[in-house]
DNA sequence: CGACGCGTTGAGCAGACTCAATCACAGTGG
DNA sequence: CCACTGTGATTGAGTCTGCTCAACGCGTCG
């Protein structure tokens, strides 16, 4: 995610992941299946649980008062979705299945009484909330210090690692969400992203057949997201 | 101590704030003072210890591998350092005093140890983390939705408020950080934050000399700061 | 005093946006 | 089976906001 780090606690680094066996033998999980477009929560609804993905993914939409709105992430499976509500009555965001989808709820009481009992498990909760800080803030740097077309190149990156993470190709992957989504979380036009998919795909770094992308030249997909020149 | 937060947990709401009279009687805190300029930590220094803001202000800055370099945020009295850091070996970013100033250190172990012992302290911790990602996510949304003007407004309403629950004049303050600390963390060029603010005075919605600011017209301001176009 | 960092201001440029048309595809129903 | 429809994706032309480059003024501090 943030460089080629190794040898480093997982809880740390992965996205956010917690000790999942840890949970799992202390609580009781109830799943919940989504369809597509379906949501998990909204904002505002009474918050009493954090879910973990499970099949499928999902995407996080943060509202303001006055409707605007933006993609502030996207989870897919063995990511936490509702920690950034804890401590708060009701959820602060939407989470929606971008496809069909399942996760396991892990209430609140049971969460909180497993992380007095379980040693290690609390910090490892406050290890999965300050990694959701180190992410969410990774993305603020590289949406306020790079241009469209390395921005649009290192989401790309970051899909494909993740991907990698849970064993699946990261050359070879289908993008679960729209164009709209995409430009929202990149604090872009879809319009834009479009265009710069299309560059990249004139310059062989990458093959895209609408949702289905085929990165081609990995290094330079990576020397681009970094430099802010192209 | 915290603020007039009203009929609302204030775990949940205040800026990275803990209980910090529980802390207080948990911890041997030791004080540490930096003069203006000067770091509390770097990043990648050894994370020992979270700290608590009780004189001045700091920023804290966000770097990338490329040297890419991002203000993430500014903290004020009352107001927790490091805790992006949790669960690493070191500090995932610098934290620089933007004037003379004084923290608390909280040291890790002994956090660890208080969130077992006192009951809601864990709670509170977890709260406060969720508080510093929700603060994250509405900047975001801000910075990917709002033109430069309206960023600028948002940023002194949002200090304006700080000052407020600190006791101070939210109508009269001094800017703590350079123009460049605020472009960085605005993801704007210091040349445009000076020109919003010059706009901001011809419009009669603020008075600024230098780092001193007085807000002459709230309501025009906060309304500037919700809608997309001026 | 001189120097450097900070802040302001101006002119011109360019990257991303707006507006708009068109295309591809999945789902629906006749 | 295919026309119809609506959403998502692509592409183009023109515009504009915020950036770049540059000069200058102010203040502070060595």
């Amino acid at each position: 995610m943030n460089g080629p780090v190794a040898s480093t606690p997982r809880a740390s680094w992965a996205p956010s992941t917690v000790d999942i066996d840890a949970l799992r033998v202390a609580l009781a999980v109830v799943r919940r299946k989504h369809r597509a477009g379906h949501p998990l929560y909204r904002a505002g609804q009474p918050f009493r649980a954090l879910h973990l993905v499970h099949v499928g993914s999902y995407k996080v939409c943060d509202l303001a008062a006055d409707g605007r709105e933006k993609v502030a992430g996207f989870k897919m499976r063995g990511e936490l979705l509702g920690v950034e509500s804890i401590g708060l009555p009701g959820y602060a965001c939407d989470a929606v299945a971008l496809e069909d989808s399942e996760t396991w709820e892990l209430p609140c009481p049971a969460v909180l009484q497993a992380a007095h009992d379980i040693p290690g498990l609390q910090e490892q909760i406050a290890g999965a909330l300050a990694a959701e800080i180190r992410r969410d803030r990774s993305w603020m740097l590289r949406l306020g210090t790079l241009p469209a077309e390395p921005r649009v190149a290192a989401f790309l990156m970051d899909i494909a690692a993740r991907y990698a993470g849970l064993g699946y190709s990261a050359r070879h992957f289908i993008l679960r969400m729209t164009r709209l989504d995409m430009a929202s979380f990149l604090a872009l036009k879809h319009e834009t992203v479009s265009r710069v998919l299309g560059h990249l795909t004139d310059l062989r770094y990458i093959d895209v057949r609408r949702r289905e992308v085929r990165l081609l030249d990995v290094d330079a997909l990576r020397a681009m997201a970094c430099a802010q020149a192209a």
